[in-house]
RNA sequence: GGAGAGGUUCCCGAGCGGUCAAAGGGAGCAGACUGUAAAUCUGCCGGCGAAGCCUUCGGAGGUUCGAAUCCUCCCCUCUCCA
């Protein structure tokens, strides 16, 4: 029973996983019977979670699901450090306050798709805080700089003659050390903390314990459909956000795109991978469903139909839907200064150049007098832009 | 400590006394075409109810009628030497 338990996990982590290390390894772990301490590193910097986090989270609860405990590790010692893993500039270190806010955030996305019940929430403060000098330097004699320069990222910036400093070299020992302090049995990550994950597998060694078994998985790329997913490039698809914003973002991507996204979020099955991939299935349908059973998987059924209908009629029917946002207006307005007040243009300039384009409607009617008045009650609605949009009222 | 290179608008990157709100590319936004796809084309892309004015080229001073451009000091990065 536990055995076919272990092989059932193995193969579902098969499926996304890039590389395991070692294979050998996970098998002997999973034979003990024990439930696996699995780590889950995240550096509380950026605030969402997103799609793209959400294949290592999703192969941690597979993790759960046969008995294992994650261990949900907040990096708040190291974001005050600044983490300069993919990206080629040095990160700024964050506020104390930050740092716990989005802590705080984190935890309660992240419970979307792990098991509360069988997860560990530590702080990595909790022991780093306590380290001291001696033991630092003690934990940075086991690893040579050589070593460390062998990491991508870092090799790139020396090379691109951009500053590195030493305190970015630190940050995978630091990373690694937390694996010895949660004796972790098995780290997931995206394949860019790769080498990170294996200096936990050096360090653990060092300090007499058995290595953590590595594994890594794709990155998502955002809906740029070239760089990764991340918050800071606004190229993401946020776990929190409302299910239509969510269905829009998803219907942009690019049908290259698309193809990726059903391997990497969803569950169907290689038939239909191929009915998608070879155009059976027209590529805007397509697309379609996969908006909605990402939305569904976040927002339920409903509100993955509401998305998808709510779509139909804005976008490709060019209907005005029902459900408008409304807002309250006494007297009538510039339509630059409401375009600002409505958030619909972050300056007076870029209204106006808004209108200017002619991407600026009222009631239907493209405005061209930048001048022009709204005037509540004898006008409504107001367009700009295919997304932006408000009814409104006296 | 010594010698050299460099810090420009979201990013890359030109500019090196006025014609510079600052070339070009990327990103972004808007329009056309479409399937809110790709590709392509066009326009915009600091702020101000905008004639004109204000703020911007690492920071602070200075020279000049006038500075991103010249000078001084400071801060930061990179390379080589020690």
């Amino acid at each position: 029973m536990e055995k076919e338990q272990a092989e059932e996990l193995t193969r579902r982590l098969a499926r996304r996983a890039v590389e395991v290390i070692t294979h050998a390894e996970l098998a002997a772990k999973l034979a003990e019977g024990r439930p696996l301490r699995i780590k889950l590193g995240m550096d509380p910097t950026a605030p969402d979670l997103h799609l793209g986090h959400t294949i290592t989270l999703k192969a941690m609860r597979d993790f759960q699901d046969a008995g294992h405990t994650v261990v949900f590790l907040v990096g708040d010692f190291t974001a005050a450090i600044g983490d300069p893993s993919g990206r080629s500039e040095t990160r700024k270190p964050l506020e104390r306050a930050q740092i716990e806010a989005n802590a705080e955030t984190y935890k309660r996305q992240v419970f979307k798709i792990l098991d509360p019940q069988r997860t560990e929430i530590r702080f990595n403060s909790e022991w780093m805080d306590k380290l001291g000098l001696r033991e630092l330097i003690r934990i940075a004699a086991h690893i040579s700089v050589a070593r460390l320069l062998e990491r991508d990222d870092f090799e790139k910036r020396l090379e691109a003659e951009q500053p590195l400093f030493l305190h970015e070299l630190l940050y995978p020992l630091i990373q690694g050390y937390d694996s010895v302090a949660i004796k972790a049995d098995v780290e997931l990550g995206g394949t860019d903390q790769k080498f990170n994950m294996l200096l936990g597998r050096e360090l653990q060694r060092a300090f007499g314990q058995p290595p953590q078994v590595v594994m890594t998985f794709p990155l998502l790329e955002g809906l740029d459909g070239v760089r990764k997913m991340s918050k800071s490039l606004g190229n993401y698809v946020g776990v929190t956000e409302p299910p239509q914003e969510m269905f829009g973002k998803l219907m942009s991507i690019s049908d290259t795109l698309m193809v990726r996204y059903y391997e990497l979020l969803t569950e169907i099955d290689a038939a239909e991978l191929a009915a998608i991939k070879s155009h059976a299935i027209h590529p805007m349908e397509a697309k379609k469903r996969l908006a909605a059973m990402i939305v569904q998987e976040y927002h339920g059924a409903a509100a993955a139909q509401a998305a998808r209908e709510h779509f139909e009629t804005r976008f490709q029917r060019r209907e005005v839907p029902a459900d408008v946002p409304k807002f309250k207006l006494a007297d009538e307005l510039w339509i630059c200064e409401l375009m600002k007040q409505l958030k619909f243009a972050p300056s007076t300039s870029e209204a106006r150049r808004l209108v200017g384009q002619g991407a600026v409607r009222v009631d239907g009617q493209p405005v061209t007098d930048v001048n022009f008045r709204f005037v509540p009650g004898r006008h409504a609605l107001l367009e700009v832009g295919k997304r932006r949009i408000a009814r409104i009222e006296r």
